[in-house]
DNA sequence: CGTGTTTTTTTTCAAATGATAAAAAATCAC
DNA sequence: GTGATTTTTTATCATTTGAAAAAAAACACG
């Protein structure tokens, strides 16, 4: 059984058989640098809570890679369409840095969520999260030039600038490496 | 009490006292062409359910507008971040065509939540679907130029497509109306 | 330290999109 | 139906971004 609590910094609300239910349900593992927490085409079976590295999300257009989120310290996350429909993915989940993680299956989940209705909360909650983030990153996709949204980026993820590479990010950002040089450059 | 049947297609195993309960807590509205179901800078207090008609969600930025979906007959849909977080939302929501909806306010929902595990459930399920959908529609803003995320919309809602106007379309993919005159004009 | 690999920058040219203005077409109000 | 208003199209020019190739810099590691 994991230790729980740090599973769930983000959780309040929950009951202690709950909590202890949950403690049997997860397990943790480490990925080195470079190694695939999930290849697309797979399903995705579990929800993923980082402890310790940084993973991205991403998928492929051709050969062009566009990276959907980047995943770092407590983050909890998961693939939701295929997670949640049980369908390969066409998203890859990938370790940029050395990654420990903790695992909860997607059938652990939903049985948790019948038999406690506060875990149900959780997943509502976590996934409401998710939405809300997404809402924003459509905004700032739709609304500001590839030079206003490195900009924020820089801003709001200031920390994690150190951390990725720039083609990383030029691939969460939707533009080519190059264009993000030359933006980069311009200032 | 309305009548619930028609705001829960999408719902099963719902149970008829939850059933029951929800009924007392829905009110059927309408809305002209060219009024507001909300408008920014209020906090959003309800899930709305299109009985007919069509609504957008937008937000303006500066005197640009950008449109973040569309919704129409049997959609669910929040202002999910101010729904969410009780916050004034920095979208509105416009109703396209005369529209008659159902409310559910957000006090009620939470509380129905507490009483039956089966409409946290819904309520988990519809966030999921909403969050589904953003993903596919960050993948899109990400991966497409203007041109074939207009392709792509012609082909998922040609039905839509005699029901906005070209200027809404263009708000919603994130390009001027002019350029996507231009992109139609090219075909 | 040196060599091979990966990442980032620079350059040039082409294509896509924005801004602005104006014309044409469609729609609306009465 | 007619004039006013709104929507869509067309045109021109500026800016942004992409594609490709090459140079420079940073990094990995024997």
């Amino acid at each position: 059984m994991e230790n729980i609590d740090q599973f769930y910094p983000q959780l309040s609300g929950i009951t202690p058989e709950a909590k202890a239910d949950l403690g049997k349900a997860i397990k943790t593992f480490t990925a080195k640098k470079g190694q695939f927490l999930l290849k697309k085409g797979t399903v995705c079976q579990h929800l993923y809570f980082i402890n310790q590295g940084l993973c991205k999300t991403f998928f492929l257009k051709g050969d062009k890679p566009f990276i959907m989120r980047f995943f770092t310290e407590d983050a909890i996350f998961t693939v939701l369409d295929s997670f949640v429909n049980q369908l390969p993915s066409t998203y890859s989940i990938y370790a940029l840095e050395p990654t420990t993680y903790t695992c909860l299956s997607s059938a652990a989940l939903l049985s948790l969520c019948q038999k406690h209705h506060c875990i149900e909360t959780f997943y509502r909650k976590l996934v409401s999260n998710a939405s809300i983030n997404m809402m924003k990153r459509i905004s700032e996709l739709l609304e500001d030039n590839a030079s206003e949204r490195y900009a924020d980026f820089v801003k709001e993820h200031r920390e994690l600038l150190q951390r990725i590479s720039l083609g990383d990010l030029a691939s969460y950002l939707g533009i080519t490496q190059v264009s993000l040089s030359r933006l980069r450059a311009a200032r």
